[in-house]
DNA sequence: CTTGACCTTGTAGTTGCTACAAGGTGCATA
DNA sequence: TATGCACCTTGTAGCAACTACAAGGTCAAG
């Protein structure tokens, strides 16, 4: 299949997917006589798996270790453990910041009952002194 | 005051503060003979301002046009609101795709047993099919 | 007078794409 | 046969919001 097509597949720009090959993430594609590139159900999988791991949020870096863990069959589980653990914990910790920050903004939103930027709340609180 | 001093002050580093001023986020400090830039009170209330906005999440675009409000005492609140309505939908937005990511990623922990690549179930979810 | 902390400018790197530009290929239609 | 159009190629530059140098100037202490 030519790249616009696993793009279509994928849900994955063209770009992105020559992106991929350059950083190598993904193997190079076959090509044919015109030079285009022709992938392979192989390449199909195998983009399907990058775009799963970045969907969840994984880097490109975990990506490439999740690849590689991926290619011996019989590496332990636990490496693959290890890194979503982190991924997990990460994510979590990102929750609870927007959490607190969710929070902060509610806050603001119900402190501030003036209608000129002079009484705002808002602005008050965001450390504002004559500024500029 | 010195811009380590400044940054010191604001817990942000001086590359920052002298990116800001490119940016024309924060107005240009004075100089001293030695070139030096020599920052007042003012700055150090506006890069506070800065702060805290972007620690709230807010773009650069929205700190400056929060800036841009902040100066106009009789601005109506309500352009201030809104920026902080989005901001905060945004961040409930963000909330959300985290918590179901979350979810994702704990089922993925919790559905594998294995312990060697071949039989994971997490590297079989992400849609291996004999990568490279 | 030298050491070391601080400052200056300018430029390039980071992440993960995305968006051109300038040109080649392949196929259907007039 | 021509030609139009969608698709492909490479290469380069841009995005956000910093961060990290490099090469050099300034200043106070010892």
């Amino acid at each position: 299949m030519r790249i616009g097509e696993l793009a279509k597949a994928t849900g994955t720009k063209a770009e992105t997917i020559r992106y991929y090959e350059r950083e190598g993430i993904l193997p190079a594609a076959d090509r044919r006589d015109s030079n285009y590139r022709d992938y392979s159900d192989n390449h199909l999988a195998a983009l399907t798996f990058v775009r799963r791991a970045r969907q969840l949020g994984f880097s490109m870096a975990q990506v490439r270790e999740l690849l590689a863990l991926s290619n011996h069959e019989d590496n332990p589980c636990q490496d693959v453990d290890r890194l979503v653990q982190l991924q997990l914990t990460e994510v979590e910790r990102k929750i609870a910041d927007l959490n607190a920050l969710r929070d902060e903004l509610g806050q603001m939103l119900r402190s501030c009952q003036a209608d000129k930027i002079g009484e705002c709340q808002i602005i008050g609180s965001l450390g504002r002194q004559s500024v500029m």
